[in-house]
DNA sequence: CGAACCGGTTGTAAAACCGGTTCGGTGCGTTACT
């Protein structure tokens, strides 16, 4: 089949990015595909073509709402009617027309909660799908396990579908996520694209910093003469907050702060801002990120590490997109590995408050499957988050144990299993940040994730040896913004010193 | 671990200080209530 010819029938492109013809020819022969392409390449465009030369309908996994809505637009802005995203943003009534006129949309997008519900697996089952695509594949991986489990689940789902043909899609490379979603969508056979992890033009740099004051301090000084734009990614809201405040008092502007405590609206406004320009720095957590199509982000700093190199990864990933050189610096302090090991203690519930759950039952006498009309009050009596409590509503429903002591017991031991992969993958991330420093960087990274590449990279990171000014702005912008705010403070300590001596 | 907050102490008035405690990230859907 003339593919070219094709592409250029349905999206007017003259030429396939890389990956993007395999991995179209792969599904056209009828193979389930695992697509690890490097960031910014059209993966959506991998579903979009192959959707067209296919017969019947494409149904795609997405992550995000914001994500679908994007999705839906750009195939509409390309002329596509028959797109619906199937999710929270419709009434109950379109929902209802939606699933009796199913099959006149040939682009479904969906949540995989939304794909729990029965009516909509029973209505999807009637459709003829040419093709099951998961999007932002390595959320199966990074997020199923505890966060939200619905994504473990897709293979059951996809069972019930009858097997469609199937497409994963991510940029998150890494041997573990491969297999974490092989296993949990039960693929028998397949073809796999796997690029390499590796970004070449992002240069890699950690600097140990003795306390929290003066990263703070080492921060600002980076913002100021760093060439933008760039994302400043932090592990708490706050911090990230109060550090777009600090950042615009110290005279630097177009700072904004992103976080999933924010209302949507703000949340929508600022990643626009940061994508036309009128916004140079995001101080974000990991909320922001996952679908910014920003090609000239050119640096990433964490000021906070990640729970895992997999996600530092992504998320340094978002940097350098249009090929050109970019910066990836992570401040650690030692001790900083202690927020992170929080976090995931805190994900997951207590060994007092299962046992206390425990206690529950045996007291009320109540089976773990009658569990919904208590729910809610359990669960706020023994302190549990939703995410908590999700986890072990699932985990006693889907056991098959004998007793409701034994389920518990299974149960523990589980959750202790999760916390030691946790712990262990945060101490892997804390283990490549921390001194002493033996190794470069990237081929430290490239280990971790079973690549044998040997590559020399030009400014590759601090150990190779790199030049921070070759990153810094050329421009005298900041400059002035600096003496600016120099004076300013100047004339403040002046005032303040006048003011004592009166 | 560090930051923020709370409540009690200090020593006579108000703010400063101390010690203890709590909290810290990612999102879907539904439902009850403003």
């Amino acid at each position: 089949m003339d593919l070219e010819f094709h592409l250029e029938k349905h999206f007017n492109y003259t030429s396939f990015r890389v990956g993007q013809k395999e991995v179209i020819t792969s599904i056209l022969d009828g193979k389930h595909t695992i697509a690890m392409l490097p960031t910014g390449t059209g993966k959506s465009l991998c579903y979009q073509l192959s959707g067209y030369l296919l017969k019947g309908q494409i149904v795609i996994i997405s992550p995000l709402l914001s994500l679908m809505q994007d999705q839906v637009e750009q195939l509409m802005m390309n002329g596509e009617k028959s797109v619906i995203a199937f999710n929270s943003f419709l009434t109950q009534e379109e929902k209802y027309q939606a699933l009796l006129h199913l099959n006149k949309y040939k682009f479904i997008f969906l949540s995989p909660e939304m794909l729990q519900s029965e009516s909509i697996i029973k209505r999807l089952g009637e459709q003829q799908i040419g093709l099951f695509v998961i999007d932002e594949a390595h959320c199966i991986s990074q997020w199923g396990y505890d966060f939200r489990p619905d994504y473990l689940k897709l293979g059951d789902v996809r069972e019930k579908l009858g097997n469609p043909l199937t497409l994963a899609l991510t940029a998150t490379a890494t041997p573990e996520v491969k297999e974490d979603l092989i296993e949990s969508l039960g693929l028998g056979n397949w073809n796999e694209f796997i690029y390499s992890v590796d970004r070449p033009n992002i240069s890699l740099s950690v600097e140990t910093i003795s306390s929290y004051q003066d990263k703070t301090e080492r921060l600002v000084e980076l913002i100021k003469n760093l060439k933008g734009p760039g994302i400043i990614y932090f592990s708490s809201k706050k911090v990230s907050e109060q550090m777009a405040v600090l950042l615009k008092e110290r005279g630097i502007d177009k700072v904004m702060a992103y976080h999933g405590g924010m209302e949507q609206e703000s949340r929508v406004l600022i990643q626009q801002q940061f994508l036309h320009g009128q916004l140079d720095i995001i101080c974000a957590t990991s909320a922001f990120g996952m679908g910014i199509n920003k090609g000239n982000i050119r640096y990433v700093i964490h000021f906070h590490m990640p729970l895992q190199l997999e996600s530092y990864l992504q998320e340094i990933g978002r940097a350098g997109r249009d090929g050109l050189k970019s910066l990836a610096v992570l401040l650690y302090s030692p001790g900083d590995e202690q927020l992170p090991y929080q976090l995931a203690e805190s994900e997951l519930p207590s060994e007092a408050q299962i046992e206390w759950i425990y206690q529950w039952f045996v007291e009320h006498d109540e089976a773990v499957k009658n569990i919904e009309p208590f729910e809610n009050e359990v669960r706020r009596l023994a302190g549990l988050t939703d995410i908590q409590w999700r986890m072990i509503k699932n985990y006693l429903c889907e056991s098959e144990a004998a007793s409701l002591q034994e389920n518990f017991l299974q149960l523990k031991i589980f959750i202790n299993q999760r916390l030691q992969i946790k712990r262990k993958k945060i101490n892997e991330m804390h283990m490549w940040a921390q001194p002493p420093y033996e190794e470069c960087r990237r081929k430290k990274i490239l280990k971790y994730f079973k690549e044998d590449k040997t590559i020399e990279v030009e400014d590759c990171c601090d150990q190779c040896g790199i030049d921070l000014a070759s990153f810094y702005t050329d421009s005298d912008n900041h400059k002035t913004a600096e003496d600016a705010f120099d004076w300013k403070r100047h004339l403040a300590e002046i005032l303040l010193i006048s003011e004592r001596s009166e």
